[in-house]
DNA sequence: GCATTGACGAAGG
DNA sequence: CCCTTCGCCAATG
């Protein structure tokens, strides 16, 4: 059983806009919206992070998922990559090739820990979960 | 308390 | 077209 280095989860709402106040923090939102990824799908940081109108955020999308795998339920964080469809979270897996393993298990083809057909299998929150 | 970094992204040179 | 810089906000040193 691996120690997890601390959740370290911000009790408090990050700069979000008020009217976005559906959610009591940040990271709360990007975990549920990541949990919302179909599976064989996946989608970007800045994807999230427009969702929840933070899109100047996204790294913050990125700290969040850091803190993914610390939270419960637990957070499919292999299905967000970068713009670039890079699996740029990957070392930060248990093991550098899980992130890239999860994906396959899901059909979903990793070439050079890069998503094949990216744009394909990308699965925009700001599309496809309409806003209240 | 200030400086640096970070699973990003868009813009500028 | 490739590389560099800025912005965003929070956490860590």
């Amino acid at each position: 059983m691996k120690r997890i280095p601390k959740p370290s989860v911000p009790k408090r709402a990050v700069t979000i806009p008020a009217k976005e106040k559906r959610k009591d923090s940040f990271f709360e939102s990007v975990y549920d919206v990541a949990r919302l990824i179909p599976k064989g799908r996946v989608t970007s940081f800045g994807a999230i992070a427009a969702y929840l109108g933070t899109k100047l955020s996204a790294r913050m999308v990125g700290w969040a998922m850091n803190a993914a795998g610390a939270v419960y339920p637990p957070v499919p964080a292999h299905r967000v990559v970068n713009r670039n469809g890079m699996l740029s979270g990957r070392h930060h897996f248990a093991t550098p090739t899980l992130m890239a393993d999860l994906l396959k298990s899901e059909g979903i083809k990793v070439k050079n820990d890069t998503i094949v057909n990216f744009e394909k299998i990308f699965w925009d929150p700001v599309k496809e979960l309409e806003p209240e």
